[in-house]
DNA sequence: CAGCAAATAAGTCGTACTTTTTCTTCCCGG
DNA sequence: CCGGGAAGAAAAAGTACGACTTATTTGCTG
């Protein structure tokens, strides 16, 4: 149950940003500070500076003379990556899974456009490589270095884009695409269309081909998403 | 030059921060936590949490036998609504702006779109309001009273979407469009045309003509980023 | 050059004290 | 007799300080 742990903070802090975003403790909960010292036996000091994270992360809200509130989802700081790996191995998963990739089919094409305007000939190699390397293994049960290629190639991709905003999603996509994966049903080998698309996309960043790269990368986002059916029924 | 506070914690943190983001510091630098505990005339114990919360946002890594290291800004949490608020108060507000308004351009377009699938009535009616408002302020130099109804008008947008992702990027947009009103070349009343555009939204969310809530939203999207001359040259 | 020893700064702990906020109680006036 | 408000008590977070632990680096020595 608690994680092994090399520090206690973060220890503490995996533990109960785990349980909170679990739904362990419901919006409104309140703990206190010498309780959960106690239950984690640790001193005060550490569940203060636990505390003091959790309240960045919109998580809780500390008060005086009541204790440590559990916020309402819509407070959370939905975009901290620890947030979101916490969530995205708890119990709300799938749809998790669905609002990141809604968020993707939006940035990535605009992502690829951009990437096509101001990407670097390294950066065009490597998301050639990337590419080939995605066919290389999209055959014949080769899922685990399949999905390395797939990610380093959106992780270009959005480097390349040259926006910084853009840039940090590359944890984000990283987790959808592991999580897809791992969890969701992925016997089969990739869809060979995407194989192809991502290839595509090399190409028109390489070309400098902007309405191309995002018209292709739009394409991918919307296989995901049908692949998650989030699309209308 | 120090900040008022109210609480230690809020006031090293602001200062500490906001230094840290105006690149005071440059990556690399190394604060040691008890030099920072009589700089600011705070005990450790603060000081620690400062740092705990400064390593969350990933603008700071703190090493045993080393000290707190300032990181580069690749790895700063720029999602974080602290972050951004910092660093828009910095020198580099101007960049940061333009990541933002791409941002933007990128999301809610798709945003509008699913709001025209997902708006209950009650958020058709606060859109449509908000864009009346718009309309009644867009003459004679009412800008801050446009920008509150602008700010809502977006914000509903996002929320409509259903998408938590989206929705939370509401305090974002806040800021954006709080920041070019106040700082940037706005001495004009807004564009009609754009003021125009927004009541064509409200009411293709109103008919719930998804592909036409997106262009519109990408129409003002693109005037934003004109705004900002972050097209091609 | 390997390995050991010392120095250093963060990490942890316990306790004592302060401050803010809320709950209780009690008194006064209506 | 009841309501309201002020004074006081209580509770929990906030802050401080000092002692001790532990990991890491540096540098010395064999």
């Amino acid at each position: 149950m608690t994680t092994p742990a090399q520090g206690l903070h973060p220890h503490v802090l995996t533990s109960l940003g785990l349980a909170i975003t679990a739904g362990e403790y419901p919006p409104g909960s309140v703990l206190r500070t010498d309780e959960l010292a106690e239950r984690f036996e640790v001193s005060r000091t550490v569940v203060r500076e636990v505390v003091r994270v959790l309240e960045t992360m919109h998580l809780v809200e500390s008060r005086r003379r009541v204790g440590v509130i559990v916020l309402p989802t819509e407070r959370w700081n939905v975009y901290d990556p620890q947030v979101i790996r916490w969530r995205l191995a708890g119990a709300d998963r799938p749809r998790q899974l669905r609002s990141l990739t809604v968020l993707r089919s939006a940035i990535e094409p605009v992502a690829a456009g951009l990437a096509a305007l101001n990407a670097t000939p390294e950066q065009c190699r490597e998301l050639t490589e990337q590419a080939l390397g995605m066919v290389a293994t999209s055959r014949g049960r080769q899922l685990e270095a399949y999905l390395v290629h797939d990610v380093a190639f959106h992780r270009v991709v959005l480097d390349a884009s040259g926006n910084e905003m853009f840039a940090r999603l590359g944890d984000v996509v990283a987790e959808v695409l592991t999580g897809r994966t791992r969890h969701q049903v992925m016997f089969e080998d990739p869809d060979p269309a995407a194989v192809t698309l991502h290839v595509q996309v090399a190409e028109a960043v390489r070309e400098r081909n902007v309405a191309r790269a995002e018209e292709l990368t739009r394409e991918i986002a919307f296989g995901a998403l049908k692949e998650l059916d989030v699309l209308a029924p």
